[in-house]
DNA sequence: TGAAGTGCGCACCTCTTGA
DNA sequence: TCAAGAGGTGCGCACTTCA
């Protein structure tokens, strides 16, 4: 949005948002780890920031969460039992392939960060006279 | 699979499917245009190719059909009546954001072939010990 | 004829940076 | 501290190529 301030500055601002701002990307997270393409742009509408914003902000508050649970998985692991745990569960995984979208409830514990990527998308309806997807010119 | 087949020559092999091949991937596209992640890794290997093999023939056969059909339309559009289709429904559509993934159902007609991409795509346990997604090394 | 090549868009992830 | 930058992966579409 404010790209470019001046031509020869490379600002690299850090819009730092508003309270509001945060507290309903925050409760939109807790709700959903994604967005999807439609939704993205409500919100980023809603809360007067580009859909970028928004992206990267799922995005980064992703990777935060992600970081935070595996330091607590650690940490759960580390103070007893060092040498116990490369013992158990051997090949208990074996593939398990072809049930695509199963949510995974087998997680054993310290799993609440669940992987799955971008299951969320939309379409385009593609009317007449509109451009397929990606294409801008 | 076959790459580099000698150093210096760019052989570009035309791998030809056998027609049982053929048979099982046009059946499965038949029932569904995109595969996920793992329905693609178990037809590839049912049907002996790779999966990107199996992704290249999928993205090929989309794209055929298509044009197929976009050619159908116009076919169909041409020789009669070419000044009507402009004027009929003008502002139906009107954002109807928010609602993701709705199928679309309010295709006019020539709309058989509807764009939606990436709808499937699969998740990756993450059990202990195993890399996040797309990291390979 | 059709599998594969090329090129671009756009998600996602990971790690790093600097206001 | 944290939004954004930068690097890398994967898949999609649009064409084109050539055995």
């Amino acid at each position: 949005m404010d790209k470019d301030r001046r031509p020869g500055t490379k600002k690299r601002s850090r819009a730092a948002f508003s309270h509001t701002q945060v507290h309903e990307l925050e409760r939109r997270f807790s709700a959903q780890r994604y967005l999807s393409g439609p939704e993205r742009a409500d919100l980023a509408e809603a809360l007067k920031l580009t859909e970028t914003q928004v992206k990267i902000w799922f995005q980064n508050r992703r990777y935060k969460t992600k970081r935070r649970q595996v330091a607590a998985e650690v940490a759960a692991l580390n103070p007893k039992t060092v040498s116990v745990k490369v013992l158990v569960r051997d090949e208990e995984k074996q593939h398990q392939r072809g049930a695509a979208v199963h949510l995974p409830m087998n997680a054993p514990l310290y799993q609440e960060y669940q992987y799955y990527p971008y299951l969320h998308y939309y379409y385009q309806p593609w009317s007449m006279g509109s451009m397929p997807c990606g294409v801008m010119l």
